[in-house]
DNA sequence: TTTACAATTCAACGAATCTTGAAATAAGAC
DNA sequence: GTCTTATTTCAAGATTCGTTGAATTGTAAA
């Protein structure tokens, strides 16, 4: 992974309502959730929740497919895993400091 | 680590300089790199660099000490690996998913 | 085809981020 | 003390981000 496109990924996990969402589809599984249902969860309205949701799907850390009226979200974890990867191996020299705090 | 402070932290991480700037922190290991050297080594003026640093050493990614006329920045692997830890189990569930695609 | 529902897009606005170059601060050397 | 070096801070402008509410698109049911 390149560093423009890991920053891009930061920046889509910085902000509170994202990081609340990915929990959230994180613990509805491979199923995922509708954005209704999403944004009931959070309390906020469709609009911004909309917002939060594009963001996501377009750094790849989340996917999106229609199912009748409803747009189906769920996590993709290989994309997070990479991101991962790349802060302890890529940008961290794979340091034991590093693996010593991440048990 | 709650989802404000994390989200603060990958709002560190977003940004392709700021990257840079914590792999050449990672290679200096310990004792680190002074504001000049880092603005050397990304070949960026130095208030551009203070800039970045300043972002990196609020968020507690990075540590600054003064030595002589030098500042000297170094990375905070426990900071970074609690970051780790919190995408990886308190926001992503421990998933059996992410583990295997983070090795 | 009309109606209702699910979700996004748009327009507007304020807030935050990033860059640049000039000015200010901090610390040591002379 | 003055001078020099190292770094930050400031001011200005451009860009992007986040929120809100209204308008729009897509899909299915009546």
């Amino acid at each position: 992974m390149q560093e423009i496109e890991a920053a891009d990924l930061f920046g889509a996990l910085s902000n509170a309502d994202r990081l609340r969402i990915i929990r959230a589809l994180v613990v509805a599984g491979p199923a995922g959730l509708s954005a209704g249902e999403i944004a009931d969860h959070m309390a906020a309205s469709a609009s911004r929740t909309s917002f939060h949701l594009s963001a996501l799907a377009e750094s790849g850390i989340v996917l999106r497919e229609r199912q009748a009226r409803s747009l189906r979200y769920s996590v993709d974890f290989l994309r997070i895993g990479a991101l991962i990867t790349f802060l302890m191996r890529d940008c961290c020299g794979n340091s034991p400091d590093l693996r010593a705090c991440c048990p």
